[in-house]
DNA sequence: GTAAGTTTCAAACGGGCGTTTAGCAGGAAA
DNA sequence: TTTCCTGCTAAACGCCCGTTTGAAACTTAC
C-alpha cells in the first residue's frame, strides 16, 4: 500500500512536470519534492530517470491503445469499410472514454507525446516504437481502404501530416487558447477546437486520394 | 575580422547542435569545442547562453522575414486578392530564394522553430513574439480575404493547424524520411513532400471557409 | 518476540553545467 | 616606444544534476 502510493505519486508529479517543462529540464529533485517523497525513491522504484520517463508513457498509453483497439473492432462489426471520419472519431472518443470530456490530463499528456518527438530522448522513441508499433500499424491499415487511389507514399506522408497537426495543436493547447483569447476576446470551447481540428485533418487526408 | 570569424563560427555550430539536441541538452562546452573557439568566447561575445539562442534565431529569421515581405508586396502589385495557394507559395519560395532548393540548413532551422514552441524557453517565445509579431500579423491579414466566410476564430485556429503541420513535418523531416524509406523502400524526393504538404495545408485551410 | 525482507531516508559522490576572473597577445593611436 | 584597447584564453567558481550508499523504520511471517 505504502509502496504503491509512492510509485503512484511519483508518476503523477512526473507526468505534470515533464509536460510543463520537458524531460531534461525537470530534475528528479523537483519531481520528488512535488510528490512529497524522498529523492532516492525514484531510483529505488524505477531504477533510473529514463525508466521513469518510460513508465509515465506506459501508464497513459497502455489503456488508451486498448480502448482504441476495442472501438476499432466494435465498429468493424457494424460497418465493413471505415471512413476517414470514423477513424478520427475513434481517437477522440477513446480519449473521452478514458478521461471524460474536459480532462486536462489528456491535453497535458498530448504535450508529452509532442515532446517525445521533439526532445532528444532516443531511448523513448525506440521504446514507444517497440511497444506500440504494432497497434499503430493496425490503425494505419484501416486508413488504406478509406482513401482509395492513394499510394503507399501518399498514405504515409498524409498520415504524418495529420499526426503533426494534432500533436502540435494539443501540445501547445493552452498557449494557443491564450493567444486566441487575446485576439478575439473570447475563450474558445474545447469542443469547437476538437471538431475544427478533426475537420482540418479529414480535409487534408482526403486530399491524398484525389490526385 | 578575427572577431567576426569567432562570432560566426559560434553561431554556425550552435545552430546545428541546438537543432540536433535541443537547447538545454546542448552545453556551451559542446558548442565551443565544435566551433574550435574558447569556452569563454560565448559569454564574451553574446553575454549569456540565452542571448546566443536568440542570436541564432535573428540571424536566420531577419533575412527570411524580409524576403517574405518583399514577395508579398511584389505579388500584390500583380494580383489584387491573393489566394491561399499564393500565400503558401510565398513561404516556400522565400526559403528557396535565400538558401536554394536542397539546403538542409533550412530543414535544420525548421526543427529549431519547432523547438522554440515545445521547449521551455519562455524568454525565446517572448523575444520572437516581440520581434516578429508585426510581420506575422501582416502575413495573416492576407489570409482573411483569401478565406471569405471564415470568422476570426476560424482563421486563427485553422492558421495554427496549418502552422503545426508544417513545423511538425519540417522539424522531424529526417526522422520521417527515414521511416518512409523503411516502409516503402524508396527515398521520397523533397519536392514531393513539400508539394504534398502545401496541398494538405491548403485543403485544410479551405475547409475553414466552407461551413 | 524475533528474524527476514521491504521501503524510506539523510548524506554524500563524482561530474557537468553556465559564468566570472585575471591576465595575455597584438594592432592602433600617441 | 609607450599606451591603450579589443579579442581571446586558461583556470577556477559555485551550483545543480543523477545516482549510490548504509543505516533506520516499518511489514510480514513464523
Amino acid at each position: 500500500m505504502a509502496q504503491k502510493e509512492t510509485v503512484e505519486r511519483i508518476l503523477d508529479a512526473a507526468e505534470v512536470l515533464f509536460a510543463e517543462r520537458g524531460f531534461a529540464e525537470t530534475s528528479l529533485r523537483t519531481i520528488t519534492s512535488a510528490a512529497g517523497v524522498n529523492l532516492a525513491a525514484v531510483n529505488y522504484h524505477f531504477g533510473s530517470k529514463k525508466s521513469l520517463i518510460q513508465a509515465v508513457f506506459v501508464r497513459f498509453l497502455d489503456p488508451l491503445v486498448d480502448e482504441i483497439e476495442r472501438q476499432l473492432n466494435q465498429l468493424q462489426t457494424v460497418k465493413e469499410r471505415l471512413t476517414v471520419e470514423d477513424l478520427l472519431q475513434v481517437l477522440t472518443s477513446s480519449v473521452y472514454e478514458i478521461h471524460g470530456r474536459g480532462s486536462n490530463r489528456a491535453t497535458s499528456f498530448m504535450r508529452l507525446l509532442g515532446l517525445a518527438y521533439t526532445q532528444s530522448q532516443a531511448h523513448l522513441r525506440k521504446f514507444i516504437g517497440e511497444r506500440y508499433g504494432v497497434a499503430f500499424q493496425h490503425y494505419a491499415s484501416h486508413l488504406k481502404p478509406a482513401l482509395p487511389g492513394a499510394t503507399a507514399a501518399d498514405l504515409f506522408w498524409h498520415m504524418h501530416f495529420a499526426l503533426g497537426t494534432a500533436i502540435f495543436t494539443m501540445s501547445n493547447f493552452d498557449a494557443l487558447r491564450a493567444m486566441s483569447e487575446n485576439d478575439t476576446g473570447e475563450r474558445t470551447p474545447v469542443d469547437f477546437i476538437v471538431s475544427r481540428l478533426t475537420a482540418f485533418m479529414a480535409a487534408g487526408l482526403h486530399n491524398a486520394a484525389h490526385e
